[in-house]
DNA sequence: GGATCGATCGGCT
DNA sequence: GCCGATCGATCCG
């Protein structure tokens, strides 16, 4: 991958798993009012599918996540505990459902913590003002980086869904081994094997 | 280091 | 009414 170019539509039209992956290392972008608020993304969550007991697209598409059934490079933000907000890259093709969320990033801002998805929100400035932006065409965006290798990946359950019965255990959690800023409640992980991402 | 708890409110049931 | 894709403070060991 190149440096610093704003990532197409195509890469977000692919399975969520993929984009997961592909999406450490890359930078997530946000332009406020002229200012650039930017870090490095160190750890994602793959959400797939309607069966998916995890992913709030399992109400259907009229409910709270109906953009997730939308077009892909869509940001979907929500707020969760009355107080806190997640951000996601919508995935797949239109019509099914994904999404990647952005659990822990690098800041560029020296001070700033992004070390859980609400306090990406908080770095990035991202509120529900964010909810529905195109990431390929808004102020919300991201850039590529230089790719990653399978060896600095490491994967694990999802944080904070145990109450998805066995969906919960899936390892959809992504994160770069050696990153200071990967969020809490990691444990060990595994070594990266693409073969047991589904 | 790990476990527990309060804050706080939108959206689904 | 209930509960959550969270965080920070606090308590315990």
């Amino acid at each position: 991958m190149q440096h610093g170019l704003r990532l197409p539509r195509e890469f977000y039209a692919r399975p969520t798993l993929l984009v997961a992956r592909d999406l450490l290392g890359t930078t997530l972008v946000h332009d406020v009012d002229g200012e650039r608020r930017a870090g490095r993304i160190v750890e994602t969550e793959a959400y797939v599918g309607p069966d998916d007991r995890a992913s709030h697209a399992r109400v259907g598409r009229k409910g709270r996540a109906a953009i997730m059934y939308g077009p892909p490079g869509v940001a979907y933000v929500y707020v969760i505990y009355g107080m806190h907000h997640c951000f996601n890259a919508v995935t797949e093709r239109d019509g099914y459902p994904g999404a990647v969320l952005v659990r822990a990033i690098q800041p560029e801002q020296p001070g700033a913590r992004g070390s859980g998805p609400a306090l990406v929100c908080q770095a990035l400035g991202i509120d529900r003002a964010c909810n529905g932006l195109d990431l390929v065409s808004s102020g919300l965006f991201v850039e590529d980086g230089p790719a990653v290798p399978d060896a600095e990946v490491r994967m694990g359950p999802r944080v904070g869904v145990d109450y998805a019965g066995g969906w919960a255990s899936r390892p959809w959690r992504l994160w770069l081994a050696d990153s200071a800023h990967v969020s809490r409640g990691r444990k060990s992980g595994t070594a990266y094997d693409a073969a047991m991402l589904r």
